[in-house]
DNA sequence: TATGAATGAGAATTCATTCAT
DNA sequence: AATGAATGAATTCTCATTCAT
């Protein structure tokens, strides 16, 4: 028997690419550099991916799917819907300003043509019940009425921009701050 | 910097350049599509950039200084602060729609190593009556007491995710969308 | 104006390709190796040709046209019909013996998946005053009564022999063997 | 060469081998098609043979071994030089017609840089009783006084012909044309 | 022996930039 | 200034061979 396809490297190979594909873009990315970040040959990475095409595309799903379910962990059903809600945007920022590559690999990868149709698909599943809790707001009169995506938008928009902010140092988030930010999006989106 | 060089020629590379780049990032531009896009010979486009990380540079203060302009001409000092802030926040949201790819480019490129620190600072500088407004609206209580980068962020991030959405074609703004959309920026970041 | 595209490039290329690939098959062939041979800068190659497979595949129409034009040049209407088959006989023997090489990367790459089917059929019609011709020779019981195909085999496949014999070096043929060989050939082929 | 390991297996890859040789020259064939083909591990096929060119160079060996003894088996000592020579013809050709592509490696390979000298001397060995047949023909005034490799590529160089357009499916022979292919082979050399 | 994961040298192709015209 | 052919370094990906199990 041979040695046993390491399914760790995959993982290692991940955080190697994230690491790297953020500073250079998708054409910026040497594979030979993802390769050698995970202290690999780079024969071995095509052993685990086809091509970068596809190490791209099942990042992109791996860091989505993550993300995700990490945030939709914070989400009760018993929870009134603002209870609901904050906890979900406090979830959302902490795990953002926790992993800012990982949102900001997301977020600049999400409408690209480095993505295949079937990925972006995939992606977007994976927040559909956001977006029907959303919804369920929007039809109680919680949240003002107006098309998801839009309600996302403008809850989501600040955060990347603090993440960014806050990955380039130019600002640190206190608590009290953090606390404002919360107010802010829930008086943008409120009924 | 003197430049002897046809002015016409300039634009017309600026614009094949925007139109190309944003699909491709840095690494995937190519200066011969940018070059045949410009209906030029390569060689031509090095006479007026000397290469292409000046080009991305030059294009980017280009664009960054057009558009701050514009903003800008909405700002008028006798007006009160919210009728001030309304303004230029239409006026910001309605440029970026228009273009969106300029504003796109922009928010694309500000934060990446493709341009120079010197780049950063000029288009920063185009940034600072914006800024001053911001902090003097802060002074007189009239927004949240917040570092001006934040409250700039929550004004600023919904208008690009709105501009991506728009783009993109999964959401066309209504006139009282627009409305709804200035109401939930004034209400996050008024005191 | 630039230089102009160097027409004469072309056959340089055609001819380190052929000195080289009868040694290497297809894979083999180094397009490093090829521009070296012909003195270029392997990109210069590429101007000239798409890829290794448009360059092989040109080079075999642009040698199969060659020979093909030379052999039907020794064919005179007027000559009586085996006086004709033997004019054509000698001059496709002694073309080919003068350039082993090019008959040999025909007879070599006629057959194999590296050629388009285009490039085949194009190949094909080349020879279609041939065909045309030995079928005339059938029809008038000067030849056997078989398919075209299997007629031309008699007579080539000797041919494409001797010429291999001759390019290893285990042969030298004399003007009294040449005669003996179109003996043989037209002793088989006649009726 | 003692071969202490499965001939069973050593077939096998035979067999693999030339079904894919054929199609992709020397430099296409993977060793891991191959491998597959042979259904076995990379790794086993290279306790079977060292490396590509010892696999190639054996199969040519193995395959020429065969295809001789088998041609020679038609030989009968105590027939007239021409019934011998017609038996052999008979028997070459319909081997050839049977197993094409054992025909056409041999061929194919004979001449090429990926056998060594060695390969071909026991190759060209294996031929010597036909050579002493041609040989005994000629000095009985059976033949045409000509070297006996001018004599044997008469002789083949269209039976090669004739297999290359079965293959490709152009033709398929009958009974009579294969008589009249034999007939036409011993016109051309009888004396 | 058998396996198939790992290796890394090597090859095709691209493209920013230069330079002859 | 303008042109576009030429250059060759750089990058992706492949595959013969090795080696840990």
């Amino acid at each position: 028997m041979a040695r046993p396809k390491d399914e760790n490297k995959i993982n290692t190979i991940y955080e190697a690419t994230l690491k790297l594909v953020l500073k250079t873009g998708f054409n910026g990315l040497k594979m030979a550099d993802v390769a050698k970040a995970a202290k690999l040959a780079t024969g071995t990475l095509y052993i685990y991916f086809k091509n970068k095409d596809v190490l791209i595309n099942e990042l992109f799903l791996h860091l989505k799917k993550a993300k995700t379910t990490e945030v939709l962990k914070a989400y009760n059903p018993n929870d009134a819907f603002e209870e609901a809600f904050r906890k979900m945007w406090f979830s959302y920022l902490d795990i953002s300003l926790r992993e800012p590559e990982r949102m900001l690999f997301i977020e600049q990868f999400a409408h690209t043509s480095f993505l295949t149709k079937k990925t972006k698909q995939q992606g977007n599943q994976l927040l559909a019940p956001l977006a029907v809790f959303i919804e369920s707001g929007i039809k109680n009169k919680k949240l003002r009425h107006l098309p998801v995506d839009i309600v996302l938008s403008q809850v989501l928009g600040p955060i990347y921009e603090m993440v960014k902010l806050e990955k380039e140092g130019t600002v640190k988030l206190s608590t009290q701050q953090k606390q404002a930010l919360y107010e802010m999006a829930w008086n943008a989106v409120k009924l």
